[in-house]
DNA sequence: GCCGTTTTCGGCCCGACTGTTTTCAGTCG
């Protein structure tokens, strides 16, 4: 079984959970964690770095012990420091502290005094008030406990940005009527646009905090209260969806934005510039002293520490300090730069409108062309066309074509991958289209040697243009099939072809990290809305996220070219 | 355990809230 960068990553943060149990060094602690979160964010696996001759130890946060570690546990499958601390620590302790309001001490003292080493005894200890017996845990703390196992066990999973959405915008504009509230803003992995989102930091910006969040308390949707400050306050919605509001005045307010938007990457870093100048980063500002020399805008920051604004996509401490010290942060991506949509379904396979109500809409939108996509004949239960259809879709759409004056659609098909690698149409039938996005929709289990040879193979024929939705992966439902992106993603650059960036809030296939590489090896990426509905039209804003998190520019997004440009880079 | 515009030792981000204290430890973000 080969050691992929998740194993070491989780292998570091049990490893840290254990060390701090036993009291360890808090920063060599810290050490295991920010290298889990180096190697978990690594494109490429360790395994195949270290065969390429990297030397690990140039990675921000490894230096020669962890770059050792990777090795040992590439080589060998397993840590042996890990094991041997779970010899002295019971491994269910590490578990114990994902209990919120269980730290590292607490389980500790729960386990040397009641011999505790899982969350099911912790469970039947809480039950039976033997928690409270504990020096430093009252009544209170041992409910509070039994609660959050209780949670934790039917734990939701990060919420899906659009359903994450459809939480915040409501309460947004709540809080916006509350009196007395002056700003009020989402922020966090929120508006760093991440694809799932945990929980919604709010920013507000207001004299009177108590009030404010004596009113916000009150919200229809809040389930429990979990604290309740002068300057913040944390709920639990009736949906289990946590909500952290924060009051700050408003000279504090871009550098409370710029803290509570994070990621917590991203601020050390900036913290750590600025006690390089002697000058200290809080949430109320930047302070030389006791002087506030920057905090009332995010900008004033950035100008303080010497470096351009960076989007909050960008901030995830994955090379953009660096960028913007360098002057070549991008320029990202935006809706206003894309030209048309190249993955879309009418009722001719499972779409809901016609191919002429959805080039309507499509150009209502502004788009001067749109590409029509509906499923080959494998696809059954979508309704797929016969290769008859698909002709018959053709002359249709040159008959449109015909009518409308400067809006241009595009004859195109989703064309099934057959899990030997062929397509599900003839080529003669592919020939007369414009392009193809051809996709994986079944035979997910194949080996990742077979899964990667069976799109490469595709690839090899001449008809073949975008791969769909690269890895079927559908967010907290279902991973994607394993295959090997980043060889797929080169051989797609000598071939001419193309791997789109699906913008459905479920998929966002191919990922953030999949784009920055896209965009380092030159190639470019098609923002797709996979749309099978005229509202569908509208998931490009999804996808234009997740771009600009992959750090593509217009330049690196297909569909941003004018269709002649765009036509010319489809030919083979 | 990492790291260097205080550079091979001695630092390492920091403020708010809660509960159980009686001045603060633990936890969280």
């Amino acid at each position: 079984m080969p050691v992929h960068n998740a194993d070491i990553a989780a292998a570091f943060r049990r490893l840290a959970d254990l060390l701090e149990i036993e009291g360890e060094n808090p920063f060599r602690v810290r050490a295991y964690r920010n290298a889990a979160a180096t190697v978990g964010g690594m494109p490429r696996d360790a395994g195949a770095m270290l065969a390429d001759g990297a030397d690990l130890a140039e990675l921000p946060g490894i230096g020669d012990d962890l770059a050792g570690k990777i090795a040992e546990m590439v080589e060998t499958g397993s840590l042996h420091l890990l094991e041997d601390i779970e010899t002295r620590v019971p491994p269910g302790l590490s578990d114990m502290t994902r209990i919120p309001g269980l730290g590292p001490k607490r389980v500790k003292a729960i386990h040397e005094a009641l011999g505790i080493d899982d969350i099911e005894s912790l469970e039947r200890a809480a039950r039976d008030g033997r928690l409270r017996t504990l020096p430093g845990l009252g009544a209170k703390t041992e409910a509070k406990i039994l609660e959050e196992i209780g949670r934790y066990e039917g734990a939701e999973k990060r919420l899906l940005r659009i359903d994450a959405e459809h939480i915040a915008e409501p309460l947004l504009a709540f809080i916006r009527e509350i009196s007395g509230v002056k700003q009020a803003v989402i922020a966090g992995s929120y508006r760093r646009q991440k694809e799932t989102v945990g929980d919604l930091d709010i920013l507000v910006t207001a004299k009177d905090g108590a009030a404010v969040i004596a009113r916000f308390v009150r919200y229809d949707e809040v389930g429990d209260i979990v604290s309740k400050g002068t300057t913040r306050s944390t709920v639990i919605l009736k949906s289990g969806f946590q909500v952290d509001l924060r009051v700050v005045p408003e000279v504090s307010y871009g550098a409370a934005l710029f803290y509570f938007t994070g990621s917590r990457a991203h601020n050390i870093e900036l913290r750590k510039q600025a006690i390089k100048h002697g000058w200290k980063l809080n949430e109320y500002g930047l302070f030389e002293g006791d002087r506030r020399i920057a905090g009332k805008t995010e900008q004033e920051i950035y100008d303080k520490l010497a470096l351009p604004f960076i989007a909050p996509q960008l901030r995830e401490n994955r090379g953009e300090i660096e960028a913007a010290r360098r002057g070549s942060l991008p320029e990202l991506v935006t809706l206003e730069d894309m030209r048309g949509d190249l993955h879309c379904h009418t009722i001719a396979s499972d779409g809901k409108y016609s191919v002429r109500e959805m080039a309507e809409a499509a150009k209502k939108k502004g788009y001067a062309w749109l590409g029509i996509t509906d499923h080959s004949r494998s696809q059954t239960v979508a309704g797929g066309m016969s290769e008859d259809e698909l002709a018959a879709q053709i002359d249709e759409i040159d008959a449109l074509n015909e009518e409308l004056s400067v809006f241009r659609v595009l004859k195109s098909c989703e064309v099934d991958i057959l899990p030997d690698g062929s397509l599900d149409f003839s080529d003669g039938l592919l020939s007369r289209l414009d392009y193809t996005v051809c996709s994986i929709h079944g035979a997910f289990d194949l080996s990742r040697e077979k899964q990667t040879a069976r799109v490469l193979r595709a690839m090899d024929n001449p008809y073949f243009t975008i791969l769909g939705h690269a890895t079927g992966r559908l967010i907290n439902r279902r991973p994607g099939y394993d295959i090997d992106l980043e060889a797929i993603m080169r051989a797609a650059k000598e071939r001419g072809c193309y791997l789109e960036l699906n913008a459905q809030p479920s998929r966002l296939d191919i990922d953030d990290v999949h784009c920055k590489i896209a965009r380092e090896i030159g190639l470019k990426v098609p923002i797709s809305t996979d749309a099978h509905s005229v509202d569908g039209l509208e998931m490009m804003r999804f996808g234009i996220a997740q771009a600009g998190r992959g750090w593509l520019e217009a330049k690196d997004v297909l569909n941003t070219l004018p269709l002649e440009k765009m036509l010319k880079a489809f030919r083979r």
